[in-house]
DNA sequence: AATAGACCTGAGTA
DNA sequence: ATACTCAGGTCTA
């Protein structure tokens, strides 16, 4: 029986350059909620180890934090989350640079989105089970992957709650095979295969060092080595270049970017059905060029605006509009 | 080198 | 009710 162990605080982050909503639940990790206790809103969940319980006022984050009590050492939860929330970056310079290069952002700035800083292995399974699904069904294939191979922190507002599974606790004593057939029966789809077959790969490569390498590498190379893996393809390396390697100007292009793209800045792709090699560099080259170093962040914004959860509500008729 | 089709699953639409 | 489409794509023929 664990009992977790709490440490509260705050940090210094307005909200004005900080909007839980989108950046938690906006499909960048899969493993916040909401939970409202009527006046209050927390957003709460697990990330780095650590249970977290985050309540947003004007002029900071006010935090819980949670972690089983076999933990060693102490930690600096303040410095943790604020490295996370990536707190230092000037996010309100950053988007009227954004909207000084790009006539369309104005319309898509509405609550400012944070990228996190996630851990890579976490980052790289989510997103592999990400092709070809829904941000619902991915939380709940997490969800299950770590109730099932990560460890319990504790039990809190009615649930258990467990960090993410390492490397070993996935592989511990399983071969690739086993954890493909555990994932398969898991309904993880064809995504079972690459998964179990990509750990194995990482494991070779190094594991967590390789990680590290990948972060002081070039954007470019660190992309290559990670299409390397099976079932990893340009789009989930640049959500892992961005999301959990520093690369920030890795701009992923999913359905959505797409969607925007020939609606609203490259109108010659309006004619394109899907998005070939090709068409992709194209579209995430713009999108470097006009937004510059942190183009994936500007990403991130342009993604929340297009995402329905996160539109304004409309008319049914208009919603269809919206669509086509 | 470039392009269709297949691919697990489940919620939402027609 | 039953089929079809779509979701933060990738791989292969």
């Amino acid at each position: 029986m664990t009992k977790a162990i709490k440490s509260s605080g705050k940090i210094c982050l307005k909200a004005k350059v900080c909007d839980l909503e989108r950046t938690l639940l906006g499909g960048q990790s899969f493993r916040w909620r909401k939970l409202c206790s009527e006046p209050e809103v927390k957003y709460c969940g697990v990330a780095l180890n650590t249970y977290w319980e985050l309540t947003p006022e004007k002029d900071h984050i006010a935090y819980d934090a949670h972690v089983a009590d076999n933990t060693a050492a102490k930690i600096n939860f303040t410095a943790l989350l604020s490295d996370y929330l990536r707190a230092d970056f000037d996010l309100e310079l950053q988007q009227k640079n954004w909207m000084q290069a790009d006539e369309n952002f104005k319309k898509f700035v509405g609550q400012p989105v944070r990228i996190l800083a996630q851990e890579p292995l976490e980052n790289i399974i989510c997103f592999m089970c990400s092709q070809n699904n829904n941000i619902k069904r991915i939380s709940s294939m997490v969800q299950w992957l770590c109730s099932t191979y990560g460890n319990k922190i504790g039990h809190f507002n009615g649930q258990d709650e467990f960090s993410f599974p390492t490397l070993k606790d996935l592989q511990g004593g399983r071969t690739c095979s086993q954890l493909d057939a555990e994932l398969r029966a898991a309904k993880f789809g064809y995504r079972a295969k690459f998964i179990a077959r990509s750990l194995t790969e990482i494991e070779k490569l190094g594991g967590l060092d390789w990680f590290e390498q990948l972060r002081r590498m070039p954007y470019a190379e660190a992309r290559e080595a990670l299409v390397q893996l099976p079932g990893i393809g340009y789009k989930v390396a640049d959500c892992i270049c961005l999301m959990s390697l520093n690369h920030l100007q890795s701009v992923p292009v999913d359905t959505h970017i797409f969607k925007l793209a020939q609606r609203h800045y490259l109108p010659h792709l309006a004619s394109q059905k899907s998005v070939t090699s090709k068409i992709y560099e194209e579209i995430a080259q713009h999108f470097q060029q006009l937004h510059g170093q942190y183009a994936g962040w500007a990403q991130a914004v342009l993604f929340c605006a297009d995402l329905p959860q996160f539109q304004p509500k409309l008319e049914p008729s208009a919603a269809k509009k919206r669509k086509k």
